[in-house]
DNA sequence: AAAGCTGACAACCGCCCAGAT
DNA sequence: CATCTGGGCGGTTGTCAGCTT
């Protein structure tokens, strides 16, 4: 952008110093009813031909350029040319600050639909913007930013883009606003925020599969979490298809993934969060290291519950607070205080607090960034005030409250959601075998999910799950180590709080306003290994 | 100052999918 | 149902500019 191709001499349009005698260079394509179909760079000659055919016949039956033109270029080679470069009102040059940052919130909300993301951008074509996010995330992950602006809003696409009526969080009602003021969990409801309105649904049912059968949960991929829709295909990432496959369909037939792309699409989601690690291009070992095997019960039910429940899916979402919401509509490339939270379980080598003999890196990432988080709440003034979900005037408590019913009938086992959420989270249960390493044995997925899903409950159902937390299982340790880090951290630094009751004690009466009690609940549920962890950092 | 290196950008190709016929 | 066509997207390549040596 900005800058002036050279790669074709005809960038600037007819420029007169391209002639077809150029033509020769490229005779490399295929042939067409024995012409030869040129390949490669345009020359102004050739966009002349094309401009002047669109001219007299229009956009559109591109195959017939070539019979009538005699343009040595197939159908396609037509269309992108014109769309990309020669159709009128295209706008060129770098992106202005607002294009951006459209760009941006458009990602967050669409993915990498970059023909849709260019229908919101005039004179913006998709090649384009992808081109743009590509080199984005390029310069992102080496700068160890956030892909996502902290500040980012989700706002509500018109259009059919919207699937679903519910109102976004960003307008929502004051009372669930307060509630979700006082437990510093905008991020997440804004992540659902999202996902209501989204016009695909994250990909966590892939993701989970993805995860489970070729990065391992705890392989540096997983580091950054994952974000919704990067390279996943395109069969599961239609929301409706799969909503409907795994709410109502066969509910003991897990849907079918493509393994090998979801394996791919593990890395790339991972690399495009803007997280750095390494590429670890062995999946099918991660896989098998998970900690049990890989047709074991537990893999199974984790397999089959993401993939048939967008609940577990969200467990595969990210905790983030990329989705943070300033309300300033400014994205701060660098807000110190959230960079470092984002990054945190990345930003360097973490310290191994837990002796778990499971633990490791991802484990004691998760924790890091607990920990982080609960700093980050402490040296930024109040996310949660400046949040999207804030800077409204009202929180939609109806929008909350249909997550919250939906949440709850992922509880109850009763439910066929609930089913499924149990499944998962009885597979997650330390019944199983633990692996050797936490780092390939820790779902992180599940993690996230219940981040969110805590988000969605009101207070008289937090505390109804919180009662649930059984503190006797182990790993209800972890989840009270959870909670510790935003609630009884201090204590623990204070070197009074080693005791976990006591801190899980100390968390409940603090959890209405942890924002790591979602953490802390889905611990439990989630991380088998973990639970061994005896003591928090 | 020149050569080499690296990042950014522009553009094309191939694969895939959906809709139309 | 098969084929055709247009379209979307990921991946790759080529070129340039800036920086380093």
């Amino acid at each position: 952008m900005g800058r002036s191709s050279t790669t074709e001499s005809e960038d600037g349009v007819l420029s007169t110093d391209s002639p077809l005698s150029n033509d020769g260079d490229n005779f490399s394509g295929s042939s067409n009813g024995g012409a030869v179909l040129k390949k490669g760079p345009w020359t102004s000659a050739e966009d002349a031909i094309l401009v002047d055919y669109v001219k007299k016949h229009g956009e559109g039956n591109w195959n017939a350029v070539q019979k009538h033109s005699g343009l040595l270029r197939c159908g396609k080679s037509c269309r992108l040319r014109w769309a990309n470069h020669l159709r009128p009102n295209l706008k060129k040059g770098a992106f202005t600050s607002e294009e951006e940052r459209l760009i941006i919130e458009l990602h967050a909300k669409m993915g990498n639909k970059w023909a849709r993301m260019a229908a919101h951008l005039p004179g913006r074509t998709d090649n384009e913007i992808k081109n743009y996010w590509n080199t984005r995330i390029k310069r992102r992950q080496r700068a160890g930013l956030p892909l996502y602006p902290p500040d980012l809003c989700l706002h509500p696409l018109p259009e059919n883009q919207q699937q679903h009526s519910s109102p976004g969080i960003c307008a929502g009602d004051k009372g669930c606003r307060e509630i979700l003021e006082s437990t510093g969990y905008e991020t997440h409801d804004l992540m659902f925020d999202s996902f209501n309105f989204l016009p695909y649904t994250p990909q966590f049912p892939d993701i989970s599969a993805s995860v489970s059968t070729s990065n391992g949960f705890g392989s540096p991929q997983f580091y950054s979490f994952v974000p919704q829709t990067i390279g996943l295909p395109k069969h599961v990432q239609e929301p409706d298809e799969h909503m409907s496959d795994y709410g109502g369909g066969t509910p003991n037939e897990a849907p079918p993934f493509d393994r090998t792309q979801t394996a791919s699409c593990t890395n790339k989601m991972s690399e495009s969060f803007g997280l750095c690690f390494p590429y670890v291009p062995d999946h099918t070992k991660k896989l098998l290291s998970f900690g049990v095997s890989q047709d074991s019960q537990f893999m199974s039910n984790v397999i089959s519950s993401a993939s048939k429940h967008s609940a577990g899916a969200q467990e595969l979402e990210l905790p983030s607070l990329q989705y943070q919401e300033t309300g300033l509509g400014v994205w701060d490339p660098a807000p110190e205080s959230l960079v470092s939270f984002v990054q945190s379980p990345l930003a360097g080598p973490l310290p191994s607090h837990c002796p778990s003999s499971g633990s490791s890196g991802l484990l004691e990432d998760l924790l890091y960034e607990a920990k982080a988080l609960s700093k980050s709440e402490n040296q930024s003034s109040d996310w949660a005030a400046s949040s999207n979900i804030s800077h409204g005037d009202k929180t939609d408590s109806s929008a909350l409250q249909t997550y919250s019913r939906e949440f709850k009938g992922y509880l109850d086992p009763s439910s066929p959601s609930g089913n499924s959420m149990g499944s998962i989270f009885n597979g997650c249960t330390p019944t199983g075998t633990i692996g050797s390493s936490l780092e390939e044995d820790m779902p992180v997925p599940h993690v996230k999910t219940e981040v969110y899903d805590r988000s969605w409950l009101l207070d008289g159902q937090r505390e109804k799950i919180l009662d649930h937390f059984d503190c006797s299982r182990p790993d209800a340790m972890l989840g009270s180590c959870w909670f510790e880090q935003s609630a009884a951290s201090h204590s623990k630094q204070q070197g009074s709080g080693t005791d976990a009751v006591a801190a899980r004690t100390e968390l409940k009466n603090a959890s209405t306003s942890s924002s790591t009690w979602a953490l802390g609940s889905c611990s439990w549920n989630n991380m088998p290994a973990v639970c061994q962890m005896p003591d928090f950092p």
